[in-house]
DNA sequence: CGGAACTTCTGGAACGTTCCAGAAGTGCGC
DNA sequence: GCGCACTTCTGGAACGTTCCAGAAGTTCCG
């Protein structure tokens, strides 16, 4: 057998021999212009049919300027809070004609200016990150080339950047809310984290627990054995964390050290994730839209795309989820 | 403030101009080429840094016909074991100078076959099915436009397509061993899988439990509630599960009904992703080199690029990963 | 000093589309 | 039977590269 390469693709030009038009009627018919008459435009489908062609999409990019090609870019292929977005993202981009590719960084930092540069190279029309780790600086060049929405990922807005949210204050707030009505005074607040979205999901928390008139209760540790420790053995009757990871951390520390979950202690966590599905007991977690997100994020591209030149953050209202754990 | 794309990117023409050479020798510098003076290099290097200049991959791609672009099928983002793959697979794809587009399934069948479609429209050098959901007629019309391998996925050999794969029935046979070893008999293998990987794992549980003589103990049930219950009152006291998805939901039914694992019941899973790490106790179970995996499949497709006309399969050695559980 | 052998550079064609200006062909009113 | 509008179709240029044939310019040797 010869290599599956040996016989190239038809073209345009091909079709056009075979069905005894010209190029640029076959490349109309194609596409369904109006002004082809139906006989002819049947006829070309049939011999482009019989043919087996396929455009290039290779050159449609380079005569038009657009690509149809959309990038994201994840921090880690393994953290299902940014895969689950991407799915998201992939679906609407694909509902809009698009296609997604990815880019991720599996934790290091450096690489994903790299493949952001990559991905522009490449000649996506826009650019949906929803990694934290990409430097800004990295995202304000690259939106020179190609639109840029940041999505999941609370910031300090960024210039000529659009973005897509949850409310973490609010989504923190509502945990709280839940904890307090159900009779629980001591809740702390486990995270780890110094980023965006970590630092409003604990001012959140904060702020709610001062309005329920609870601020002397205010406890924030960090999800590491002696501190989670402490937590169980002080009378701290719930514990609200900063992501479905770490609260499964908790949730594993609580019961190895004999704690009933939610009788002894409540466990809550954030983004609904597969893992608080999974847990065991399932856990009570905060829900952010993603598919409403990813619909968002490719609209806001598209808007871009067709001029638009203000920037547009959206922030959407997460929804919490109960489940046995709290 | 203009529109973010109002200044076009330079071309070569530009820098061209810029550095008062011709088009084709800015090219030929660009990429490295010997037959230029070193000071027309450095002086044309000099003016694309500065003008900016990146080339356009989708004139590269349409001239010379390739893309460096790999497209990566997979059944959905949301099984760790197969985005961890990809994850490998990119890795070795960046190494060898190509990107990596992601198509998943999101678990809807029929919607793969077009989405590898629109892979091959887009132009891909080669295909990474990680997939089984693959209809394999599909496979077959793809590996004429453009090479495939099939990897993570044990299948029945396709003409015309590769494969890297791991050795499942020697995996599943480690399991057994090693359970032995540890002094099991009662042995069970908890399987819902018809698919040829499901498979090849059932019968090296099977052939590896009559090679030690435990041909009688031989037990298949579903990871069902009904049938878990059974296994766990009627003495059975080792568990291999055909993934460690499976064999976390043997894992949580046995703790729920208030056994202690392992010292009660040993559970085993298969794939070694990131649930079998998180588990509580961490699972035991069977590694594939996911990283080899990738670095294989990229390779193979390079041999085929350069004009490699005879199949390839690759089988890899499982290894046991020993924890908690088992 | 003529020309062979290099080195260094150049212009044009090609890749497969899209798009534009305009060429045929058709129908119609007068 | 002529002009006009309308429909249907066509050829060429363009997108930004790469690649080839070959043009200058330089070196070197007899």
């Amino acid at each position: 057998m010869p290599p599956a390469s040996s016989r190239p693709r038809p073209t345009l030009l091909d079709v056009a021999a075979a069905a005894g038009v010209s190029k640029s009627l076959v490349s109309l018919a194609l596409r369904g212009d109006a002004g082809v008459s139906e006989r002819t435009r049947e006829r070309i489908l049939v011999v482009a049919d019989q043919l087996g062609y396929r455009p290039s999409l290779t050159a449609r990019t380079l005569k038009q300027g657009r690509s149809m090609l959309l990038g994201a870019v994840i921090s880690s292929l393994d953290n299902p809070y940014h895969t689950e977005i991407v799915a998201a993202v992939e679906q609407a981009a694909e509902a809009a004609g698009f296609s997604v590719v990815l880019a991720h960084g599996s934790r290091e930092r450096g690489r994903l200016a790299g493949r952001v540069q990559q991905l522009l190279d490449l000649g996506v029309d826009g650019l949906v990150v929803v990694s934290s780790w990409v430097p800004e600086e990295v995202l304000v060049t690259a939106a020179r080339r190609a639109p840029v929405v940041m999505v999941g990922r609370t910031a300090t807005p960024v210039a000529g950047i659009d973005s897509v949210n949850n409310d973490d204050e609010q989504g923190a707030a509502l945990v709280v809310d839940h904890l307090v009505a159900s009779g629980h005074r001591r809740i702390a607040h486990v995270t780890s984290s110094t980023r965006p979205a970590g630092i409003a999901r604990r001012s959140g928390y904060e702020a709610a627990m001062r309005a329920a008139g609870l601020g002397a209760e205010v406890r924030v540790v960090r999800p590491e054995p002696a501190a989670l420790d402490a937590l169980v053995q002080d009378g701290t009757t719930a514990v609200f964390a900063r992501n479905d990871v770490e609260a499964v951390d908790v949730l594993d520390h609580a019961l190895d050290v004999g704690r009933r979950v939610p009788a002894d202690l409540a466990v809550v966590g954030y983004d609904d994730t597969m893992l608080a599905r999974r847990a065991r007991p399932a856990l009570t977690t905060v829900q952010q839209q993603r598919d409403v997100m990813g619909t968002r994020a490719v609209a806001l591209l598209r808007e871009r795309l067709d001029g638009r030149t203000d920037d547009v953050h959206e922030v959407l209202e997460p929804r919490l989820v109960v489940r046995a754990s709290a």
